[in-house]
DNA sequence: GTATGATTCAAACGCTCGTTTGAAATTCCC
DNA sequence: GGGAATTTCAAACGAGCGTTTGAATCATAC
C-alpha cells in the first residue's frame, strides 16, 4: 500500500517505535479492544505480524505502551516530591504543592506536542504530540476495569502512591488515615476524569468549557478545589459544616476549624 | 442445557426482562464490548436470536438497559431538588443538599439488593440486587468514550444537568460561571470514580478502604469533600488560602491576573 | 378446530479479530 | 563476499462476533 519505508529516513525509525506510537494514537482514540492490530499496523506502516514478533501479543503491546511512558512520568512525580521535601527540611508540605507534584507532570506531559519520539509519524502526521496522546490514553486506562490493566497500573503506581500518601498524611495530620484514603480516592477520581477528557455528561451548555483550555489554567482551577476537599471539615464531627447554610462567600477562613479528631 | 423455562413460573418472566437483567450483569462485569450476546442469552436462558428480535440490535439492547433505569433515577433527582427548592421558598439551597440530591439517588439505588425486577434471575442467582448492578454499569458508562454512549447519556442527563447547574449557580453566587462549570466537572469526576468502583490505582495498602463500606458512610465522606471544593477560594483571588501552611517555595504572586468572566 | 399473529428456536452467514506460518528480504559479522 | 541471525512479508487459520433466516411453536380469537 502506501508503505514507502523502503527508503529509510536518515534517522531510521524502527518498527518497534512506529508500532508504539501508532498504538498510543489508536488506543487513545478507540480503546484497547476496538483498536485492531490491522488498523494499528496500517497506521504505523508496518506488517501485521510485526506486533506479535516484537511484543509477543496484543496484551504485550499494551503493556509496552504503558511502560515506555509511565515509568518516566512516575519518576518525575517522585523527583518533584523529593525536591519539595528537601526544601521543607523535614517539615510538612503544603497540600497544594503535593497535588501539583502529582498532577503537574501529567499536565505538563499533556502539553508535549512535539512530534513523536524520534521523528516517528511518517504516515499522515496527526500533529498531536506524543505526550498529549499518551495522557489521553492514561486517562482511559484509569477507568478501565479489566483485571490485567488494573494490575499493570498498580504495579507502576505502587511506589508513587505510597510516597504521596505518606506526604499527605504528614501534611494533613488532622485527617484520620481512613478518611484521608477516601479523600485521595476522590482526588484521583477528579483527576482521572479531567485527563481522560471523556465527560460523558458534557455539562451540556457549558460544553465548550473544556475545549482548548490550557493545562496551566486547569491546574490553577483544580488545585484549590482538591486542596479544599482534602482539608475539609471532617464528616463525623458536629454539623455538616463546610459552607453549609450561610453559604455564598466561599471564603471560609475558618480553615483550621477542623481541629477535631486526632 | 439448563434451560428449564418450559414450565413458566407463576409470575411469568418475559424474555425481554430476562435479557435486560442479564445484560445489566454482564455489561457491568465485562463491559459492553466484551460481553457477547451468546454469553448474555445463555445467562438469561433465552435464545440467541431473541436479542435482535426484541431490541433490534445489541446497540438497541444497550440503549434499553439504560432507559429502563436512568429515567426513573433522574426523575428522582429532579424530585429531590424540587422538594428542596420548595422548602427553601425561593432562597438559595445549601450546596450540600444539592450534592445529596444528585448523588443520593444513585447511592440509594446502589443499596438496592432485592432480587431483580420481577423474580427474574432464574439461572444461578447472583444475589446482587438489580440496583447495585446497574449502578456499577452506570459508573462504567460515565467513563466510556464511544460516541453513541456519550450521546445516549447526554440525552438522558440534559435536563438534570441544567437544573442542578442552575441550583448551584444560585447557591454559589460568588463562583463565576466558568469556574463553576469546572468545579462541577471535578465533582462529577469524583462521583463517577466512586460509583464505577474501578479504582485502577487501588491506593495500594489502603485498598480495603472501599471494600464493604456502606453507601451512607460514603455519602458522609464525599459530601464535605465536594462542598469544600465547590466553595473553595477562587484561584485568581488572593492567597491559595485553604489549609496551605505558609511556607514552601513555589509561591506564584501573579495572583489576580485573569479578571475574567461575566 | 382452525386461522392468525407473535414468539422461539437451531442453524448458518459473513465478517473481523489475534495469531501463526514459512518463505523472502535484510542486517550483521567475520 | 558469504553464512547466520534478525526482521519483514503475504497469506492463511481458527475462533468468536452480531446478525439473519425460515421453520417450529405458542397464544389468542373466532
Amino acid at each position: 500500500m502506501k508503505t514507502a519505508p523502503k527508503t529509510r529516513d536518515i534517522v531510521n525509525v524502527n518498527t518497534r517505535e512506529r508500532i508504539l506510537n501508532a498504538a498510543e494514537v489508536l488506543f487513545a482514540e478507540h480503546g484497547f479492544e476496538r483498536a485492531s492490530l490491522r488498523a494499528l499496523t496500517a497506521e504505523a506502516g508496518v506488517n501485521l505480524a510485526a506486533v506479535n514478533y516484537h511484543f509477543g501479543s496484543k496484551a504485550g503491546l499494551i503493556r509496552a505502551v504503558f511502560e515506555r511512558r509511565l515509568a518516566p512520568l512516575n519518576a518525575e512525580r517522585l523527583n518533584e516530591l523529593a525536591a519539595l521535601e528537601r526544601a521543607a527540611r523535614g517539615g510538612p508540605l503544603p497540600p497544594e504543592r503535593i497535588i501539583e507534584a502529582f498532577f503537574g507532570p501529567v499536565l505538563r506531559m499533556s502539553m508535549d506536542r512535539r512530534p513523536a519520539a524520534r521523528g516517528g509519524s511518517t504516515q499522515r502526521d496527526r500533529g498531536a504530540g506524543s505526550g498529549h496522546r499518551f495522557i489521553r490514553l492514561l486517562g482511559r486506562a484509569h477507568t478501565e476495569s479489566r483485571q490485567a490493566m488494573r494490575e499493570l497500573l498498580e504495579a507502576e503506581y505502587v511506589e508513587v502512591v505510597e510516597r504521596f500518601k505518606a506526604a499527605l498524611t504528614r501534611a494533613l495530620p488532622q485527617v484520620p488515615e481512613k478518611e484521608l484514603a477516601w479523600r485521595m480516592h476522590f482526588t484521583l477520581g477528579a483527576m482521572s476524569y479531567v485527563i481522560a477528557g471523556t465527560d460523558a455528561v458534557q455539562l451540556s451548555a457549558s460544553y465548550e468549557v473544556r475545549q482548548s483550555e490550557h493545562p496551566e489554567s486547569v491546574m490553577k482551577r483544580i488545585v484549590p478545589f482538591l486542596v479544599a476537599g482534602l482539608t475539609a471539615p471532617l464528616p463525623e464531627a458536629g454539623e455538616r459544616g463546610a459552607g453549609a447554610n450561610a453559604p455564598a462567600n466561599g471564603r471560609r477562613d475558618d480553615r483550621n476549624a477542623e481541629r477535631k479528631a486526632a
